[in-house]
DNA sequence: AAAACAAAGGTCAAAAAAAGTCAAAAAATT
DNA sequence: AATTTTTTGACTTTTTTTGACCTTTGTTTT
């Protein structure tokens, strides 16, 4: 068996008993399971991503850990499912109506939504070289979503 | 538990308890919760800043303290401080800091600060040049937040 | 009143404790 | 054979902890 597989188990097993969610120490855990710590970087990041349905949080320093969340499916499967709908880029005007749509449907509320479209809107992202905008709305739109449904 | 954190939590529950002001002693806390009282400055200093809302005042010598007191102001203008108070750029640490004590404050709700956390990240900017993600999360923080108070 | 001493708090930088990044090498798949 | 995924490790960055030394203020002594 693989070690990506290997850790990608020991952290499901963890979610599993710990009801959805998880908190490691990068080092203690590759020592544990016998590989580099940044191996388990990979393993993340290859792994419990956002498309996924989970959500992952981090500090450095002193104390420091790596928390993994899986996200609940209740309302969130529309979400979910939209989520996965949107590919590597996502262009604001789409991003516009699927907004819309959610509040239309109510699957967000008002507020969420204005939130969302602010982070996706032109005036925020002038900086970005706009080859690179609908790549970071895609991946702003997915996260922010993700949110939405834990 | 971190020490740091241990010290920050003594804090906000003698603030919370004193309606917004604690007054403590620098040695003798130190001595209490057994760290250095170098310690209670960095706390101070990273975490009860008056970007994070609060004020700090302190005496030396014969009888001295440290007065550490929470700000309060109606949610509108409160925000506007807290934009105001972001300039080009903004790190994810600071940014964080600063959602966590807005919602103390309940100046937001939870869903609104992990939309916004999450706008923030940085697995949601991989692939915005570390030199830019700055800039940017100063401008996603801002315009998301004036979405709030109008 | 001045000088000395004691009692606070402040500063700063080094060391330690984590986690993150990136690219090259190796292994697995197609 | 080519492509994709995994493994590794050197190097970076962030955050916390610690301690030696500094400054300010109050209290005693002379």
């Amino acid at each position: 068996m693989r070690m990506s597989d290997v850790v990608a188990k020991y952290i499901v097993q963890m979610l599993d008993e710990q009801n959805g969610s998880a908190e490691i120490q990068r080092n203690e855990l590759a020592g544990y399971l016998g590989c580099v710590p940044s191996q388990i970087n990979y393993v993340i990041t290859s792994r419990f991503t956002p498309e996924q349905g989970y959500i992952v949080e981090s500090r450095r320093g002193g104390g420091g850990y790596i928390r993994i969340s899986r996200v609940k499916m209740d309302r969130g499967t529309a979400l979910m499912h939209i989520i996965n709908s949107v590919g590597d880029t996502l262009d604001k005007a789409t991003a516009e109506a699927m907004l819309k749509n959610m509040l239309q449907r109510n699957l967000i509320e008002l507020s969420q939504a204005k939130l969302i479209a602010a982070a996706l809107s032109d005036r925020t992202l002038t900086g970005v070289e706009q080859e690179n905008r609908d790549k970071l709305r895609a991946n702003l739109f997915k996260n922010m979503l993700l949110t939405l449904n834990s």
